[in-house]
DNA sequence: TCCAATTGGTATAACGATTTACCAACAGGT
DNA sequence: ACCTGTTGGTAAATCGTTATACCAATTGGA
């Protein structure tokens, strides 16, 4: 079924068909001629040719999104925002996981390097995204980076994240806490700076000094977590509370804790980073910072289809503010 | 830069760049002109166009994937073992939640009916899942459909369902429980009645009755399950376990005994099928049956790629069979 | 009656890659 | 000198859609 199929069975030429599918207003036509097209894409069940509309349109509808990791809830929630406003944009989405960049033979990169995709939505820091990142920019693909600046022309998504973290560094301070360790994700990322300015700064405006060995920084994974949790009780016995930058490895660090044969919170207090709803089931239910995960996943849809901005330029998600989720996680420190 | 640019910089024909690209092995060229041709593929950074090779070969190396829920944690090992898959067979995979095809103007139809795919891969039973299967259909693009057999020409892939329902039946009854409930998905899903068959059997096997009301249908998520369990509690107070056909649902049930003061497992014990490795953390640690999740993701994406076998006819993933991971949720009854 | 305007379309050239068939030049054998 | 193979490529026709420019009738007004 080919557009001039639908074209010798209504009558008209190919033009026609194409310009009453693509509803253009240019188009003059009279009224019956309009309805034999449409009964003729109808009864032949019509849908226009994927390759050849982007070939002649130069756009695909695609949009390349790329992540660490699938597996953790936290990308779940960015993917759920980026899918809605993908789809009242009538683009379709595109997942990979970082891990699977690696073979040369990736598609991905094919698409992105042969104007495959119209944009790309990237979480740097992962596996091979500078891979990605250079192929993206060399071809000049729109690309859109969630939370991390890297040196390129993309525009850059972020979240509150030192607001996220003094908030919860406040509350522990609140609580009564001054020994207030943090669990860190990768060192090199951005958003673990923002995170670590904002514990620094709230320890510091409440009088409370930090030094190096209170923080360390680790995979958002729970094996990751648990080991770097408990390498950080061991190495400050006296630290009262732990800060998590992800709720993931805020689950490790719950373990590592019981591990010890010591109870959260009495012994210590947990608040971690980014709020899901598996945090109200754990062993002890996690006290969190809700960042607007659905919403930064819809906004980078939006930027990396909007033709209109440039590609430079930072946006912080601040629909609302973060916001602090008590639950069990977190009392007043016992020594 | 197209190909007749490189062409140009080589001082050969297009036809010579595209055979040497796709590694043509009938193209007889001389050593050094195709080092000619490299050398001005590599400066220029020339990568072929996506759009015109999918409409010249009628391929796209896309594949697309509608689950019924992105953040179910299941969902996250399917589309990892997918990923691996469509990574070495060099596709790329267009992921979709059930819930954003009801738009009229959803991408993912259109490419799906204009060859924008190479293949489908749908969980049934989701919002609009017969939409899409229809369209697939008509437009005979291969499907191959995740547990839930349909009335259409697709392949079928499958857990081994009721053998997990019996191994975990069995797992009660062995610990001396006889009246066991039953926490189960939607009932018009195929994977359901697998289930509840094994779950029968097993029941049958060991000379216990089931009664209709110990059975109750729900969605997969820790709000349905909550309220589905609360329901079949009350229904049957001499109930002493449970079964759930999703782990999502169990951390309802959980939450559900939880609120009427009662204690997993003391006063009521659950083992749920598929095993995520949150399941360790929970606030009582679940007893599950581990599926071949992964397996089922990457089998699908081969069976969708696989031009060889027509798209009929069920496969059944038994790499490793339904494994019992025994946690804390379970244990002999009290009563 | 004649000159605009308007109505209702159509013809054609791209878009960029692939593939089949073909061909020129030369070497080697007899 | 003549035929046969081989080497090293090339020409041109698709694939299906869309955008630009154009055009033949008809209508309306003076």
């Amino acid at each position: 079924m080919t557009i001039s199929d639908i074209a010798k069975a209504a009558g008209v030429s190919p033009a026609v068909v194409s310009r009453v599918v693509n509803r253009d207003k240019t188009l003059r036509i009279g009224k019956e001629t309009r309805a034999r097209v449409q009964k003729a894409i109808d009864e032949l069940d019509y849908a226009p040719n994927a390759a050849a509309r982007s070939l002649r349109s130069a756009s695909s509808g695609l949009i390349a999104m790329v992540v660490h990791d699938v597996t953790n809830p936290v990308y779940g929630e960015i993917l759920r925002g980026a899918q809605q406003t993908a789809g009242a944009l009538g683009k379709a989405i595109i997942v990979s996981d970082g891990s699977h960049l690696d073979d040369r033979a990736s598609r991905l990169l094919e698409l992105i390097g042969g104007n495959g995709v119209d944009g790309l939505i990237l979480q740097a820091g992962g596996v091979n995204s500078d891979l990605v990142l250079a192929r993206a920019g060399r071809k000049s693909v729109p690309t859109v980076l969630l939370q991390a600046a890297l040196d390129t022309n993309a525009h850059l998504v972020c979240l509150p994240d030192s607001r996220a973290t003094q908030i919860a560094t406040d509350y522990l301070l609140s609580l009564g806490h001054t020994r207030i360790g943090c669990l860190a994700t990768g060192r090199e990322l951005t958003f673990t700076r923002n995170r670590e300015r904002g514990w620094r700064q709230a320890m510091e405006l409440a009088g409370q000094s930090v030094d190096a060995g209170s923080i360390v920084y680790g995979h958002p994974s729970i094996e990751d977590g648990r080991a770097s949790a408990t390498q950080l009780i061991e190495a400050n016995p006296s630290m009262t509370a732990l800060l998590c930058f992800n709720v993931v490895a805020a689950i490790g660090a719950l373990q590592a804790v019981q591990d010890r044969g010591l109870r959260v919170p009495d012994d210590l207090s947990i608040v971690a980073i980014h709020d899901i709803d598996l945090a109200d089931h754990l062993s002890v239910p996690l006290t969190t910072v809700a960042m607007p995960l659905f919403e930064m996943g819809a906004r980078a849809v939006e930027l990396v289809s909007d033709k209109s901005t440039g590609f430079e330029g930072t946006t912080t998600i601040d629909t609302r503010d973060p916001e602090l989720v008590v639950r069990k996680s977190a009392a007043a420190p016992s020594r």
